[in-house]
DNA sequence: GTAGTGATTTTCT
DNA sequence: GAAAATCACTACA
């Protein structure tokens, strides 16, 4: 491995525990290839779900078909239908047997890749293409059929890039109804993309 | 500018 | 039958 070359994260990044893996994962690259089509962005916004010290995760209440991949080993997609219509990407950590998940919540779009839907060139849009778990899967074409990927084969996988450090912010968790209190939600403060401004206040 | 509500379908009780 | 880790649109200040 050359410095300033890509490279793409090993499973061993994804077994540590959760909270070590989200904010590392803040400035990392997130590259799909659905549909013949490459696509790259760079994550600015995670959120921490550990099932077993977690009532808003999933996977709190006990195993079911749905949060399957959540208990498995590390390194692997979950991707479910939330509200009906919008899918959400999370990345299982830890090992097989301890459920926990990081939920990618925004990104950056990488130009130079492929136009992608919903972009008419302002910068505007682009700011907020990637602004929310529900968008950034639908821009990715992201869907259930995703659920359970191997992050270290093909489709998908997250990559480090060498680029200049983030500045990573941790803040309360958004958009559920119980377990706000816990500050498991990094981004990074330097990005205009975040679903939320960056805030530390509590 | 912020605040409030409807859309829509899968999953679990 | 009810709830859900959301988004987009409308109303109003």
């Amino acid at each position: 491995m050359t410095l300033g070359q890509t490279q793409r994260l090993p499973r061993e990044f994804y077994e540590r525990p959760t909270l070590e893996v989200a904010p590392d994962l803040i400035g990392k690259y997130l590259v799909t290839c659905v549909s013949d089509v490459r696509q790259a962005v760079r994550i600015v916004e995670v959120e921490a779900y550990v099932g077993v010290d977690d009532p808003a995760c999933h996977a709190a209440r006990g195993l079911t078909e749905r949060t399957k991949p959540m208990f498995g080993p590390a390194g692997f997609t979950y991707v479910y239908l939330i509200y009906g219509m919008y899918n959400c990407l999370n990345v299982v950590t830890e090992p097989d047997g301890s459920p926990a998940a990081v939920l990618i919540r925004a990104a950056e779009p990488i130009t130079g890749i492929e136009p992608m839907p919903g972009h008419n060139g302002s910068e505007k849009t682009e700011v907020s293409l990637l602004s929310g778990p529900g968008k950034l899967c639908r821009v990715l074409q992201v869907t259930t059929s995703h659920n359970s990927l191997d992050l270290t084969g093909e489709t998908i996988y997250c990559e480090d890039r060498n680029g200049s450090p983030p500045t990573i912010i941790a803040s309360r968790r958004i958009g559920i109804k119980v377990g706000t209190q816990r500050r498991w939600r990094f981004c990074d403060g330097n990005s205009r993309s975040l679903s939320r401004p960056a805030s530390d206040r509590v």
